[in-house]
DNA sequence: TATTCATGTGAACAAGTATTCACATGATCG
DNA sequence: CGATCATGTGAATACTTGTTCACATGAATA
């Protein structure tokens, strides 16, 4: 998605055009914000190593059992994470590879290395620009 | 993408020991939750275009131009869009690729799978349990 | 069957937050 | 200078939301 429909320096009009609807808009603000949370997202980093169980990501994450409950019933909601029962056991794992991308760009975004695997960390980062 | 530096079905302590700490967490957070406000991705969908005066994405994006003024102080303070100045108007842009980056994969999955529009599914539940 | 275990869930309180309104700041123009 | 314009900001309101607590569900075990 480049300049998207919109040309270079596209008017006003164009720009308001080429901007998704209320309904896209909100759904993808819904999924940010789930990330937007320290505990779902100490959850979400977790399962970006392997599936996990309720309990085990209550441990890793050091949230309660019922918080982190109530945390994957909402990414479940969203499709962030799916789901597989086995027995009274429910293994939980990252939904898709964008959920993934999104996690490893934020991540390599402030700089963390560690989670990350062969990844070769030549990110840009350019600074702003705001002066000239 | 594979898994992590975490080797294959790593144990939980060396999982918890691969998350990244309580600030880099929030550091990412507060992105994703700068982004999770409906208000605040108009206004950043609309600067992957150009770049744009408050008085512009005010009306691009439909807020007034007191909340986008609000709005961008945040998004000022964490870096995720930049200003500059130009007599009495203030130009903002995205501030990185990796604001840009965030951004084109969220709208790209959405527009290309469905997954967070839901084609033909409801998507505020979903079951997502016990799929084997 | 009774018990235990893992997970799910509803209500309610606490904490955070986006918007509006009124006004401040600072630059430009007549 | 005084007026006007674009933007910034503080306080207050209304709204959203995450956590805890108590309990429910449903599967395994004895």
């Amino acid at each position: 998605m480049e300049q998207s429909s919109a040309g270079p320096a596209a008017d006003l009009a164009t720009i308001r055009r080429s901007l998704p609807d209320q309904e896209e808009i909100v759904d993808v603000a819904d999924v940010f914000s789930l990330l937007g949370d320290p505990a779902r997202l100490r959850i979400l980093v977790a399962l970006t190593s392997r599936p996990l169980r309720v309990r085990d990501l209550a441990v890793v994450s050091g949230s309660s059992e019922s918080a982190v409950s109530h945390a994957l019933r909402l990414l479940r909601a969203h499709r962030v994470v799916s789901a597989q029962r086995i027995g009274r056991e429910a293994h939980y794992r990252l939904a898709d590879s964008h959920v993934r991308a999104l996690l490893e760009l934020a991540l390599d975004h402030v700089g963390h290395t560690g989670l990350l695997h062969g990844v070769g960390v030549a990110h840009d980062d350019a600074p702003a620009l705001g002066c000239r």
